[in-house]
DNA sequence: TTGCTCCTCACGTCACGTGAGGTGGC
DNA sequence: TTGCTCCTCACGTCACGTGAGGTGGC
């Protein structure tokens, strides 16, 4: 028999961790004595604190392990649960790795380039989204310009964030492909009325697994410096672009000509950088 | 202006998450009512929000976020933190490879054998140790035991586990060259007469950096099988024997002639098998 | 007026580490 | 008797999630 201290050095644990065990029922000691409360502990726990060790190294929870070492367990819930431990372990490789390519590409920035900083993309997923709003085929972004404002003066809704999507099949500088509109959440009206030309219609924005977000904060013309850096990144990131630009206007012109907005590209793995 | 469930839809984020980083100074809302205590965010708030969720996906804690976010920060600090975070990840993509193989080796062996289980092997590492021993070179495992026994009977050291060290350089049935004694730990007498031919001296066990340890519970006479399961682990995840075998005796054999003794071998990374 | 949104506590998570304050054993 | 060991609380960790119970805004 031997007390905790001895038993915690020849196993290299903590007493705490033995008595933490003890209190969950996961290794008992052999004996407790009812005056003092000092637990001994039998040469044979030794390898029953082993077998408690190895599948905690696996990165088992101690609860599941409770289940293994109490109960004898069969060799199916068994394997059922490293089959899952497995698949965790990949995730969190896979996971790690990324991180790992973003810190790296960080530092590596810093070397080069000194103090100037990597653009703050974010990847979301969304759901589908009700969009009341108008399609058309505008000339240049000044025409886009008006619409908005056109939409926002006549058509109030407080409770939308207006947003522009643009379907560029092909990129035709001189026509503009958009829709133009609120994105609502909760209850939406079927239509509204812009002017006698323009009606908002409701219609669905498709939910996105991947959305690759940068937001440009600066004048409405300066927008497209902000696209390039979030193409950039995709490039390097080994993305490539899945479906129509969305742009999130989170602040209308002011009086200082700054804009907010939230560009939104769905995006996809790219064939020349899988990750995974 | 946007409330906080308007802000926390726009950037995926929960409501509870706004809270937390505003009670911790890290993003503060632009506005809060005194009266109601509404927080209210600006569009402007959105990239610095997203700034934060960058930095945490590359596995910053909010403390480190917080310094990089509040005071403006030089890009040392940025980069000590990064090659930190690097060093980091690199570490626990080791340990996840290394957990993924143990892994996968205990399912292929429910696969292929059922329910046999593999060895319940734990590396430690120890530290230098007070070693009251007398070494000797003794024909068989016989003799061992009979010069142990001598040892607890006419020497007995309570605070004392008994332990077999063996000095195989060359591996001689017939001439087994071993140390044993007594390992304490705490005050230790420089000599301790057993008999008119033996004195344990005491003497050091050096540390040793990575110690894979199995514990054999059974008669005395079967520890080596306990050997070959240990060395088959061995093989089988890429180590090599880097020292003295130790044999620490937790339990003496009792009227069952069961003995615990848990056996301890210096490894290292063998060449066929890296893992790092 | 009725929902919907927001507010502030406060507990729970996971596996212990780290004291505080007090007692047992040789 | 003096150290050393052991005991039982109980808080802290990290980044929020999840209610509970109550109020503000259109």
């Amino acid at each position: 028999m031997f007390r905790i201290g001895e038993f915690s050095r020849i196993a290299q644990v903590s007493g705490r961790l033995l008595r933490f065990y003890d209190e969950l029922g996961l290794l008992r000691p052999a004996l407790t004595d009812p005056q003092t409360g000092y637990r001994y502990y039998s040469a044979e726990q030794l390898p029953q604190l082993n077998r408690i060790l190895v599948l905690k190294e696996l990165g088992l929870s101690l609860e599941q392990i409770a289940r293994l070492v109490e109960r004898d367990t069969s060799a199916d819930e068994l394997r059922g649960m490293l089959a899952l431990r497995k698949a965790q372990i990949e995730q969190a490789l896979a996971d790690d790795l990324a991180r790992l390519r973003r810190v790296e590409s960080r530092l590596r920035q810093i070397e080069t380039h000194g103090q100037v900083q990597e653009p703050d993309v974010v990847l979301k997923s969304v759901p589908a989204l009700s969009f009341l709003a108008v399609g058309d085929v505008l000339a240049d972004m000044g025409a886009v310009r008006t619409l908005v404002q056109q939409i926002v003066t006549r058509a109030p809704m407080p409770d939308g964030i207006i947003a522009v999507v643009g379907h560029a099949h092909v990129y035709e500088p001189d026509a503009l492909d958009v829709e133009v509109g609120y994105v609502l959440t909760g209850k939406a009206p079927a239509t509204l009325r812009v002017s006698d030309e323009r009606v908002l219609t409701l219609r669905q924005l498709p939910a996105v697994e991947t959305l690759a977000t940068l937001v440009h904060v600066g004048r409405l013309d300066d927008v497209h410096q902000t696209y390039a850096l979030l193409g950039a990144w995709l490039e390097q990131h080994g993305y490539a672009i899945g479906g129509d630009a969305r742009e999130l206007v989170m602040q209308l012109p002011n009086a200082a000509e700054t804009v907010v907005i939230e560009i939104q590209l769905p995006v996809r793995w790219g064939a020349e950088r899988a990750g995974r």
